[in-house]
RNA sequence: GGAGACGUGGCCGAGAGGUCGAAGGCACUCCCCUGCUAAGGGAGCAUGCGGGCAUAAACCUGCAUCAAGGGUUCAAAUCCCUUCGUCUCCGCCA
């Protein structure tokens, strides 16, 4: 959510910042209900202050003994104003805070210009991919060609879109999600934590999935309870930790990290990434979030990235650094990095985290604030990254580490987590 | 699943229709005194949203908030209803 006073004090900045990202602000409507919402709310209060202390009065009179009809009767004479005021004002406070809800982030002036996913600019990449001497396969046929990987048990048990996987690959799986786990904790310095995989509805609120994008997200109905989300991410619950909360300035930054299954309904993309793990309704995914003073979120920001960069490094992985442009990042962020790893088969770097600075966004929603040197509460910034998503690192691993006859080899960092397996194939 | 108790500021805790945004204590901040790993005195100290206001800070001021939402009333932390959460006992269970 943006600063009200922003759209209030300088309109036109803003509309020209969300031009950038292919939004257009609607100014009229906005300064519609905001004159609306000045005059009203200033009449409201004024007719509450009369109430108060008019029945302060009567109190008084009463507790003296006194009588007090007549005071009465001049608060009873308010009321059908006041009792009108307040409900329009309600009525109106909620159309501004949905106009305010469906405002995407300001980009940061760093951002890129641009319309699509094809005018993101790289910044560098790392290593060459390999050249192989045989056909390459793609994950799919490597996994079933091993007999480890099988979407047709899966679609029978779920449907579409999920995957189930049997022995070394599956323990391969889970082994990742450990190795990034335990390099994040011991050599980046974030604190481990285990959270809810299904959210309520406010929460959600707070980094902005709700109410843009419910239909992206699987929704539990419940005969006598609020209804539950599956998370989409970790981030949600992970971030929410600090919503309506006020902290101490010495317990930042919050560096936390975070594997959870991640759960998308997918909708509007039938016909992208069929085949594959690649676009899944179930994947598992290690999430980095830190919580830090306004000051710090640049510097974050590049840390943060760094630190998935490093498990991509460790695990000998070909990639490359992208800054999304305007029209390509997400409503939340002011600035993503998109890190893409080398898929060998489709000859083409893909997505396998995306590194976000929502500034005081997601903070402003979830009232997430601190304490700054001076003692006076400010909004928290908060920022994300996939550290990394496990199933893409797996399709990775697969296919950089193929050989000729089929099997897989085993990058060196992994194979004390399975005591010694080099390579994996069909038994 | 059944029965009961409870939810008040950063924390503890009073308040049981009226001058209560809320006693008292702890913690914290500033000042004074003092001089030693302490004690004493004074002041300040919830959050959100408005208005003054023109950019920020500061300040003044209004409204709202005593788990959340609704209701009764001239007036609700206090009474009623619903929801959420916590605790205790019983049952069940990984």
């Amino acid at each position: 959510m943006l600063d009200i006073q922003l759209l209030r004090n300088n309109i036109d900045g803003v509309a020209e910042r969300l031009a950038t990202r292919g939004f257009t602000l609607d100014r009229s409507a906005f300064q519609a209900l905001e004159s609306e919402r000045k005059s009203l709310q200033t009449r409201t209060q004024e007719l509450q202050a009369n109430r108060n202390s008019l029945s302060k009065q009567v109190g008084v009179l009463k507790s003296r003994g006194e009588d007090a009809a007549a005071v009465m009767a001049q608060v009873a004479a308010l009321k059908d104003e006041l009792e009108a005021n307040e409900v329009r004002l309600g009525e109106l406070l909620k159309e501004l805070d949905a106009f305010l809800s469906g405002l995407p982030n300001l980009p940061q002036d760093s951002v890129p210009i641009g319309r699509s996913d094809a005018d993101n600019v790289e910044i560098r990449r790392w290593r060459v991919p390999r050249r192989f001497d045989f056909a390459v396969k793609d994950h799919v046929d490597l996994g079933e060609g091993i007999g480890q990987l099988d979407f047709a048990t899966a679609a029978k048990i779920a449907g579409t879109r999920f995957s189930l996987m049997r022995g070394e690959l599956a323990r391969l799986h889970r082994v990742l999600a450990q190795f990034m786990l335990d390099t994040h904790v011991t050599q980046h310095g974030y604190t481990e934590v285990y959270a809810p995989y299904l959210v309520n509805a406010a929460s959600l609120t707070g980094t902005g999935q709700l109410p843009k994008f419910e239909e992206d997200l699987f929704k539990i109905l419940r005969a006598d309870a609020e209804p539950l989300y599956l998370i989409p991410t970790a981030e949600v619950p992970v971030t929410n930790i600090v919503r309506n909360e006020i902290l101490a300035a010495d317990e930042l930054p919050l560096k936390l990290v975070c594997h959870t299954p991640c759960f998308r309904s997918e909708a509007g993309s039938y016909g992208r990434d069929t085949r594959g793990m690649i676009r899944q309704h179930q994947f598992d995914k290690v999430e980095l979030v830190q919580i830090v003073a306004a000051g710090d979120s640049l510097a974050a920001h590049e840390e943060l990235t760094g630190h998935a960069e490093r498990i991509l490094e460790m695990l000998d992985l070909p990639y490359r650094r992208v800054t999304l442009c305007t029209g390509d990042i997400g409503f939340s962020s002011a600035k993503t990095y998109d890190l893409e790893v080398w898929l060998p088969a489709q000859q083409a770097y893909r997505e396998i985290s995306s590194c976000s600075n929502f500034e005081a966004f997601q903070a402003r929603r979830m009232q997430a604030r601190c304490r700054n040197e001076r003692n006076k509460i400010e909004l928290v910034h908060t920022l994300n990254g996939s550290g990394l998503a496990v199933g893409r690192t797996l399709v990775a691993i697969m296919e950089n580490f193929q050989n000729a006859d089929g099997s897989i080899s085993v990058p060196e960092v992994l194979r004390p987590y399975l005591g010694g397996t080099e390579r994996i194939s069909a038994r």
